[in-house]
RNA sequence: GCCCCUAUAGCUCAACUGGAUAGAGCACCCGCCUUCUAAGCGGACGGUUUCAGGUUCGAGUCCUGAUGGGGGUACCA
C-alpha cells in the first residue's frame, strides 16, 4: 500500500523520496509505471550507498541484462535527483549513494520536526485487549509478556497514526474464583491482605492453593476407600506414593516396572472418578451456583476477595508501568452472546443437536465442530467472546480489534473469528489473535504444581535491586539511597526485563534465563539506556558552554564523518521502522532498531570527538545529531514502554 | 489419530517478507580509559540455516516429504 508523500517534508523519508525517484526514472527508461513494488533495500554493509534497487525482476521488462539496467537506471535517478551523489552497480544491484550535503539537510529536517518517527492520524480505530488475568491468582512472568507486548503494540499503534483503545477483559468469574472463596471461607478465619500483611492478590493465590491441597487429599482419601475393586490397585500400599514414585520415574527418563505399568490405566480411571466424588469440588461448584442466583452472602465474599485482588494488580500495574483506557468484566459479560446464538441458527450458521446442545459446524473451514451453547441451555467461553466482541464494536466501532492471548488459544481465536464472519460482522475482518508463545525456564515449562512459576512481582523486585547492586558496583551514583537513585534502579530493571522479554519475535516460543535477564551490557535494554545518558551528558556540557546546535550554524556543512553517515541512514529508517512494526505487531521490530541505532551511535562517539571539535559548523552538527539520537533512542523505548535516564 | 506453530554459531536471538560473502549479544581469547560516562569501542574465534527433494536468474525465507521440540483437539476457561 503506497503511503503519501509530502513534497514539504520529502527529506523526511528518504526512502519514500528515492523510491519515487526510481520509480520515475522507470518509467523513462522503459515506459511501464512500477511505483506500487520498488522496494528499496538498505545497502549491506560492504558496499557504498545506502539504498539499494534490485533489477533482476524487472528484466522481462526491460529486455536488458541486469546490471546494464541498473547502470542506466543509476545515470536517469542521478540525473533528477539532488539527493544523490553517486552510484555503483555491483551486477544488478544499484547501490545509490547519498551525499553528505543531503544527510545535512536530513538531519534539519528531522530536528525541525515536533516529533520525528510518529505518523499523521490515519482515521483508524483499533482496540487493544490484554493482560485479561484471572482474579484467582498473582501475575507471574507469562502474564508480563503479554502486558508488555499488549501494552508496547498499543504505543506503535498511535503512533502509526491509529487511535487506540487499550482494554483488559478481566475474567473475575467462574469455577476458579470460587475454589479461592471456598478454601479462605473455610481455613481463611477472616484473614485480610493487612492482618497477614500479604497483598491482596497473593493472598486469594495462597487460599488457590490451598483449596488444591485440600482437593487432592479428599481424592486420594476416597481412592483408598475404592482402590480394592480393582485388582492392580489392591496391593499398593499408598497411592500417593504410588503416584510420586511414578512421576519421579517419568521426570528421570527411567523405565516403569511391569506393574507400575499395568497400575497407571486403572489409577487413571479412579482419579477422573475422584476428582468428580470429591466433596470440595462439588461445593464449589454449589458456591458457583449460588453467585449465579446473586447469594449475598456468596456475593459479598466474591465481591470482597476481587476488591482484594484489584488492589493487589494495580500495583503491580503500576510497577510495571502499563495502563488501561477500559476495563470489561467477565460477571458482566458472561450471559452475553446468547442471543447470538439465536441469530446464528436462523441464518443457519449453527444447527442444534437432539440434546438441545448448539454447535457451530466449521469443518468446511478446517475447522471441525465447536459447541456455542449447552444442553442446559447455559453458555460456554466462545459464547461469551462472540458476545463480547458485538459489544467491543458498539463500544468502539474499530477497524482492528487485537486479542493479545498465548498461542494454547490459536484455536480458539480461529474458530471465533470464523463465526463472527459468518454471522455477517463486517468488523471481523479487523480481528486479530496477537498469539504469542510461552515462556520457557531453562528448568522447562513453569508449572504451578511444581512450584516452578516466576512471580511477577518477586520478579520486577529482584530486577530492580539487581540494578542498585550493578550501579554501586560502578560506583555512580553519589547518594544510593536517594528518591532519585530508586526511580533510576527502576527504569534499569524494568528496561532489562521489558526489552528482554520484548526484543524476541512475539510469537515464538522463548527462553528466559534469569542470569541473561539481568545482564546490562551487549543487547540489553540498560545499554541503550546509557547511550542516551551519555548523549545527554554530553549535551547538558555543551549548553554551560554556549554551543550553537541550530540549523543556521550547520546546515552549510558539506562534509561527515563515515559512522555519522551510517547513523543517519539508521535514523532515516525510523518511521518505516514504526509502520513495518505496527503492520507486523511486534514490538521486536522497534526494539531491534533501537539497539541498533545505540551501537552505531556508540560508535560514532567512540572515534569522532564532539566538544572539542574546533570547527563551528562540524561541532552544532554534532550537537543536533546527538540530540536527535537521543531523542529518537528515547521515543523508540516509550514504544516499548521503557522509560530513559538522563543520567546512570 | 487429526490440526496449528516451530527448528539459524556452544547458548540466546536477528536477517527489512525471494536478493549480494547469513548478522548481533553472551561465553572464550587479544587490544583500547592524562580527551565529551569503559553499563563503551575495535579485533579474533565460531555456520552444510535439522534432513531429503522441488520451484527460479537467485531459497534461511515458497512447495512436498521426513525427523526433533511445543501447543490444541467437540458441553474447561
Amino acid at each position: 500500500m503506497p503511503r503519501k508523500t509530502q513534497t514539504t517534508d520529502l527529506l523526511m523519508n528518504l526512502e519514500q523520496a528515492l523510491s519515487t525517484a526510481v520509480a520515475e526514472a522507470f518509467e523513462a527508461l522503459y515506459g511501464e509505471n512500477i511505483a506500487d513494488q520498488v522496494a528499496l533495500q538498505p545497502t549491506k554493509k560492504e558496499f557504498a550507498g545506502t539504498y539499494t534497487f534490485v533489477t533482476f525482476p524487472y528484466s522481462r521488462i526491460t529486455k536488458e541484462k541486469p546490471d546494464v539496467a541498473a547502470q542506466r537506471m543509476g545515470e536517469k535517478v542521478q540525473e533528477s535527483s539532488d539527493l544523490l551523489s553517486g552510484f555503483n552497480v555491483v551486477k544488478g544491484f544499484l547501490n545509490l549513494e547519498i551525499g553528505d550535503a543531503a544527510w545535512v539537510k536530513v538531519l534539519a529536517s528531522i530536528a525541525q520536526t515536533e516529533q520525528y518517527g510518529v505518523a499523521e492520524p490515519i482515521g483508524q480505530k483499533v482496540m487493544v485487549e490484554y493482560s485479561s488475568p484471572n482474579t484467582n491468582k498473582p501475575l507471574h512472568l507469562g502474564h508480563l509478556r503479554n502486558n508488555f507486548l499488549g501494552y508496547s503494540v498499543s504505543q506503535i499503534m498511535d503512533a502509526a497514526g491509529y487511535e487506540v483503545k487499550k482494554v483488559n477483559l478481566v475474567n473475575d468469574r467462574g469455577i476458579h474464583i470460587c475454589k479461592s472463596m471456598l478454601a479462605y471461607q473455610k481455613y481463611g478465619e477472616g484473614e485480610t491482605p493487612e492482618s497477614a500483611g500479604i497483598k491482596g492478590d497473593h493472598l486469594i493465590g495462597k487460599y488457590y492453593v490451598e483449596f488444591d491441597k485440600h482437593y487432592k487429599a479428599q481424592q486420594y482419601e476416597w481412592m483408598e476407600t475404592q482402590k480394592a475393586n480393582h485388582p492392580e490397585l489392591a496391593s499398593i500400599e499408598d497411592l500417593r506414593e504410588f503416584k510420586k514414585g511414578v512421576d519421579d520415574k517419568n521426570k528421570t527418563k527411567q523405565p516403569l516396572s511391569d506393574e507400575e505399568r499395568a497400575a497407571m490405566k486403572p489409577f487413571k480411571e479412579l482419579q477422573a472418578q475422584a476428582e468428580k466424588e470429591a466433596t470440595l469440588l462439588k461445593e464449589a461448584q454449589e458456591m458457583l451456583r449460588k453467585w449465579e442466583q446473586g447469594d449475598e452472602d456468596t456475593v459479598v465474599l466474591w465481591k470482597q476477595m476481587n476488591g482484594w485482588v484489584y488492589d493487589g494488580f494495580n500495583a503491580t500495574y503500576n510497577t510495571m508501568g502499563v495502563t488501561f483506557d477500559k476495563f470489561y468484566y467477565e460477571s458482566d459479560t458472561y450471559l452475553l452472546g446468547k442471543d447470538l446464538v439465536e441469530d446464528g441458527l436462523s441464518r443457519e450458521v449453527f444447527y442444534q443437536k437432539d440434546d438441545g446442545s448448539v454447535w457451530a459446524d466449521l469443518s468446511g473451514d478446517n475447522l471441525d465442530q465447536k459447541l456455542v451453547l449447552r444442553s442446559d441451555g447455559t453458555s460456554v467461553y466462545m459464547t461469551q467472546d462472540m458476545g463480547t466482541s458485538d459489544l467491543k464494536f458498539q463500544d468502539f466501532a474499530f477497524n482492528k480489534s487485537i486479542y493479545v492471548v498465548g498461542n494454547e488459544q490459536d484455536y480458539h481465536f480461529q474458530v471465533l473469528f470464523t463465526i463472527m464472519k459468518k454471522l455477517g460482522r463486517e468488523y471481523a475482518d479487523g480481528m486479530y489473535h496477537l498469539s504469542y508463545g510461552m515462556v520457557d525456564l531453562p528448568t522447562g515449562k513453569m508449572k504451578s504444581r511444581e512450584g516452578t512459576v516466576v512471580d511477577a512481582d518477586d520478579l520486577m523486585a529482584e530486577m530492580q535491586q539487581t540494578a542498585k547492586n550493578y550501579t554501586a558496583e560502578k560506583g555512580k551514583i553519589d547518594d544510593p539511597d536517594s528518591e532519585e537513585a530508586q526511580a533510576l534502579y527502576h527504569m534499569l530493571g524494568m528496561a532489562a526485563l521489558k526489552y528482554y522479554l520484548l526484543r524476541v519475535d512475539p510469537k515464538k516460543r522463548m527462553l528466559f534465563n534469569p542470569q541473561e535477564s539481568i545482564e546490562f551490557q551487549g543487547d540489553t535494554g540498560p545499554f541503550i539506556q546509557y547511550t542516551h545518558a551519555r548523549i545527554k551528558s554530553v549535551l547538558r556540557r555543551a549548553e554551560q558552554v554556549g554551543h550553537a546546535k541550530d540549523v543556521a550554524t550547520f546546515g552549510t556543512l558539506t562534509q561527515l564523518h563515515p559512522t555519522e553517515v551510517e547513523v543517519m541512514a539508521l535514523l532515516a529508517r525510523y518511521p518505516d521502522k514504526i509502520q513495518e512494526a505496527a503492520d507486523t505487531y511486534s514490538p521486536s521490530v522497534v526494539a531491534q532498531f533501537a539497539y541498533d541505532l545505540a551501537k552505531e551511535y556508540n560508535r560514532f562517539y567512540q572515534e569522532v570527538p564532539i566538544l572539542n571539535e574546533v570547527d563551528a559548523p562540524t561541532l552544532a552538527f554534532r550537537l543536533a545529531f546527538s540530540e536527535q539520537v537521543a531523542k529518537t533512542i528515547a521515543h523508540a523505548m516509550q514504544l516499548l514502554g521503557i522509560q530513559v535516564p538522563e543520567r546512570m
